[in-house]
DNA sequence: AAAGAATATGACACAGTGTCAATAATATAA
DNA sequence: TTATATTATTGACACTGTGTCATATTCTTT
């Protein structure tokens, strides 16, 4: 039979196994935490044994890097959305969306997310992971600063990577307190408020 | 002899021991990061006994702890300057001035900080400890805020405390920005951009 | 100097990690 | 069909680190 034939039982007990184990780990990690959460838990949950976690993950953070794609990808989308606005209006309207949208998000992925943000601290791969969404988001707001700059809808006297980076800080950081449940006001208000400053201060 | 007495030379050998494995712990944190800095590596290089380090400290966790109380301290300084301007242009200075203050802090006290943004991911105990630099900052600005509101000084139609807490959020993010030594601009510069765009967008 | 109190110590039990030689399951060739 | 090769799974093992506790040491008091 030919090399890579999906017929083959091996490589489908193999993709099978694979599965299970990312769906346990996927559950330990939500009920004990990245820092609490053991390989021997998943591998239980996963019913395999100990040695198959390492046949297909290089261990812990290897399992949550996997895990995280999913929602890297939802991310990702939102960061690329097209942003050529003809009116500061336009463009108000615009920023409020984006905004909303990517704290909605926090709600929406708040269980694997706060898995994340713990292991940020732990693990360099799954920080260059994050590291990686956020330049996204950044490098796109400063290209959408500079845009609205050279058609005179914005102040010219900011350096707008500078400001694009403490824009989507504070995105960042209200991110975080919805997916901590350190937060009283809903989603839609934080957004009109942070927004507004934001909009005020640099467009014209 | 009377119980708290100086002269003790118990009493003073066990402040010693203390002392040593406070400074052995700051030596092996900063050089192995809150992670991989193990309890072993703390007494070796105090030269004690591994069972002494739990004498004096509940764990790797409660030595970080006692050694960031100094640095809250300075933080806490810096949230607790008055602002009561009597004009946008003063409120103006304010706020470039504590935002160049607080991200000199970065740069200040980088080693310890690096520390502490690893242990906040891990110890709940150490991320109650920065949570609460945190709120006092967004509280302290929350009513500088309010304050300006009431004098006719900025809008009212934004939330305050909503507000206060998105513009320290740029702020601390900055300050992690330093930290890691992810910047290129210098502090001074990163000051006036956020802080320009800050004040155009609230005050009036 | 002997009893008593405070401090320091390291061996021990326990928990988790990552590796690897052995075993089981499946595919291919004879 | 049987023998052989390939791929996947497994758990025991060596290692590293933690926190505890009975014991040893050092100092104080009587």
């Amino acid at each position: 039979m030919n090399e890579n034939n999906i017929e083959d039982k091996r490589h489908l007990r193999s993709i099978k196994t694979r599965q299970k184990l990312l769906e346990a780990a996927r559950e330990v990690f939500i009920k004990e935490g990245f820092h609490k959460a053991t390989i021997t838990q998943i591998i239980k949950k996963a019913r395999v044994g100990y040695g198959t976690a390492y046949v297909h993950f290089e261990g812990k953070e290897d399992f949550l890097v996997v895990l995280m794609e999913n929602v890297m990808e939802k991310f990702y989308e939102i960061a690329e959305a097209a942003f050529l606005p003809v009116s500061v209006k336009e463009a108000e309207e615009m920023i409020h969306k984006q905004t909303n949208e990517f704290l909605k998000m926090a709600e929406d992925e708040q269980k694997m997310l706060q898995v994340f943000e713990q292991a940020i601290g732990i693990s360099p791969l799954v920080s260059e992971k994050w590291k990686n969404i956020r330049e996204k988001f950044i490098q796109r707001i400063s290209e959408d600063i500079a845009y609205a700059q050279r058609n005179g809808l914005a102040r010219k006297d900011v350096h707008n990577e500078l400001v694009a980076r403490g824009w989507f800080f504070t995105n960042e950081m209200y991110l975080w307190e919805i997916v901590r449940n350190e937060y009283e006001h809903p989603v839609e208000q934080i957004a009109k408020n942070i927004a507004s400053i934001y909009i005020k201060g640099l467009y014209l």
